[in-house]
RNA sequence: CGGGGUAUAGUGUAACGGUAGCACGAGACGUUUGGGACGUUUUAGUUAGGGUUCAAAUCCCUGUACCCCGACCA
């Protein structure tokens, strides 16, 4: 393609509505354009770059029998009923509307449930199974907060794949085809080596889903490496049985209601008390499926893992009471909690963080009062049980090794899940098995976020001139770049074509420091430069993106050179 | 959804309540041609609505958009 056709133009400045690295390079070089926020389109090269990837996801899909289709944007109301979907409450990122008639109508966010919903017209018995399908669609989720450029927005482009089996084991080998499938996709765009596959919470049905995160400083999580381990752990899911410190020969002593006014957050409370942090000890309350009111006590310097609460007590539905139910249960406003003296009907779980201590402190569920020296056995009954609720960080102690957790910032860029019987269940999907009995079907749900994938490569590889695309997934291979040798530059131009290699020209007349300095900033792997310079030395001159010196060549071992990469 | 911030030309940035200016880009002409050149010239702007004022980009109110932090995130 010649540049003079190209209608996007570099920019100079970086926009200053955003912040994040991938936004800033991909608008300055052209490849994105902003619509809204968390809104993107995709320009030319951008475009290219989307469906390098694409190709390559595709490619892998196919290797494992998975066909490729399109599944419409809009999607009816009453298929997400079967599965309680549909309610705001329940998924927070519908964009709804209704149609002429009436009727409501949701814009895809997820196909889960429309594509299990029309595999009933297809799956019917055994012999139909096993099916894997996938698509990329752009899905639309109604994001409370867009950010990070492309690596979250409302709308993105996202590789969906579903695979239907007739029982666990064919899922499961399934599953692990899916796995190597991913490992290759990773490999070949570019991120294999810092891409891990990492455990996850696997919901109600299996004890874990698995993610594929891309170590990066923009990364929203924070992944666990086990010691000694080549595993990887998503937050939620890390072991601990945090221990505190306790001098066992400190003596009990008698419990006391101290008033502090508006003393909130252990940190001045724990200096106001003259105590340990590790005395201090936090108390939150929650409610689950509506019904259940929860009190967790955690060490006052730790957080409470939502995550792992709901494994413990077993319910999806979960979230902090209200400032007036926590005033109407404690009697006190928000911050005074205590396990002490909490209605009989509260339901109490304990961290091991909590365990241990002599002397501690707790929110006395009365307003600016917290107790001191309360201890087990005397002011409290020791509870029978200790669990892990305590949301892991950086410098965590796995309990089986004693040695610390590695942490590293990573972001998402593929989620596989083991749905079992469950999805089909709620959509009715079945099939007749070889023994005409009627059974659920077993699904698997395979995503990449394509878009994301781009953001992540983008925002990676750059460097402090621009962007820096692998060869697989670069918009063009060469980017050729001619000074004062047009004639010379469209003769290898056609040459470069008529061999296959993707081929930027820069044929416009502008001067060579701009030129060079677009072409750092768009981040083709290949710069060939045809100059009178190049040319008294010989030829053309070849320089990867990524070295900082070319070298001359002549036109044959160019293209030979081309061809191999 | 809570908190904070910002809004001036396609982009980036100035202007005490008193003439909206500069740079990049884009157009024209000329000089230039291996790291974002130079000269002359043209182009194009105060987020929307309301208020205060002789006078508003500037002060006030309301809306909108965008950014950041947190919450949320199959």
């Amino acid at each position: 393609m010649k540049q003079t056709q190209l209608f996007t133009k570099t920019q100079k400045f970086t926009p200053k509505d955003e912040q994040s690295k991938n936004a800033k390079l991909l608008i300055r070089a052209g490849f994105i354009h902003k619509e809204m926020a968390g809104v993107y389109s995709y320009l030319p090269l951008g475009f290219r770059v989307l469906e390098k990837i694409k190709q390559i996801a595709r490619e892998e899909m196919q290797k494992i029998d998975s066909e490729e289709i399109i599944m419409s944007g809009l999607q009816s109301k009453q298929i997400w009923q079967k599965s309680n979907r549909w309610d705001d409450n329940v998924v927070d990122v519908w964009f709804k509307s209704k149609l002429k008639s009436g009727k409501d109508i949701g814009f895809g966010w997820s196909h889960e449930e429309p594509i299990t919903n029309m595999m009933i017209n297809h799956i019917n018995s055994y012999k139909d199974l096993p099916v894997s399908v996938f698509q990329f669609q752009t899905k639309l989720r109604n994001e409370e907060r867009a950010k990070s450029g492309i690596m979250r927005g409302r709308e993105f482009v996202m590789k969906d794949m579903y695979s239907y089996c007739k029982n666990k084991e064919e899922l499961e080998e399934y599953y692990q085809r899916a796995i190597i499938a991913y490992n290759k996709f990773y490999n070949r765009v570019g991120i294999g080596e810092d891409t891990h596959i990492v455990f996850a919470d696997g919901g109600a049905f299996t004890e874990f889903s698995h993610e594929f995160q891309t170590i990066a400083e923009v990364g929203e999580d924070l992944i666990f490496k086990v010691p000694n381990k080549d595993e990887y752990l998503n937050q939620e899911i890390v072991k601990l049985k945090i221990e505190t410190k306790q001098d066992k020969n400190e003596i009990n002593k008698e419990m006391q209601e101290i008033f502090g006014k508006g003393l909130i957050g252990v940190g001045v409370l724990a200096e106001f008390l003259k105590i340990d942090v590790e005395k201090t000890t936090k108390t939150i309350l929650f409610k689950a499926d509506d019904t259940r009111i929860i009190a967790v006590a955690v060490r006052g310097d730790r957080d409470v893992d939502e995550g792992k609460l709901r494994k413990i007590i077993r319910v999806d539905d979960l979230e902090l009471l209200s400032e007036e139910s926590i005033k109407e249960l404690t009697g006190a406003k928000v911050g005074y909690a205590g396990m002490l003296n909490l209605p009989n009907n509260v339901e109490k779980y304990w961290d091991y963080s909590t365990d241990g201590r002599i002397n501690f402190e707790m929110g006395a569920n009365k307003t600016d009062y917290h107790n001191i020296n309360v201890n087990f056995g005397v002011n409290i009954e020791k509870p029978k049980e200790f669990y892990d609720i305590t949301k892991a960080r950086d410098g965590d102690i796995e309990p089986l090794s004693g040695e610390k957790y590695k942490t590293y910032k990573a972001t998402e860029v593929g989620n596989i899940f083991n749905f079992g019987t469950e999805k089909a269940k709620d959509m009715e999907l079945s099939f007749v098995d070889e023994r005409g009995e009627n059974k659920p079907v077993y699904l698997g749900s395979y995503g990449i976020g394509i878009t994301r994938v781009m953001g992540v490569i983008a925002e990676k590889f750059a460097d402090e001139k621009g962007l820096v695309w692998p060869e697989s997934i670069a918009p063009f291979k060469v980017h050729l770049i001619s000074i004062s040798q047009d004639k010379k530059a469209e003769e290898l131009y056609k040459i470069l074509k008529d061999n296959d290699i993707e081929v930027l020209w820069d044929n416009r007349d502008k001067r060579p420091g701009e030129k060079f300095a677009d072409s750092d900033l768009i981040g083709i792997p290949y710069r060939v430069v045809l100059s009178n310079k190049s040319m008294e030395k010989g030829g053309i001159e070849l320089k990867k993106r990524t070295e900082a010196d070319g070298k001359i060549i002549s036109t044959y071992e160019l293209i030979e050179l081309l061809k191999k990469y």
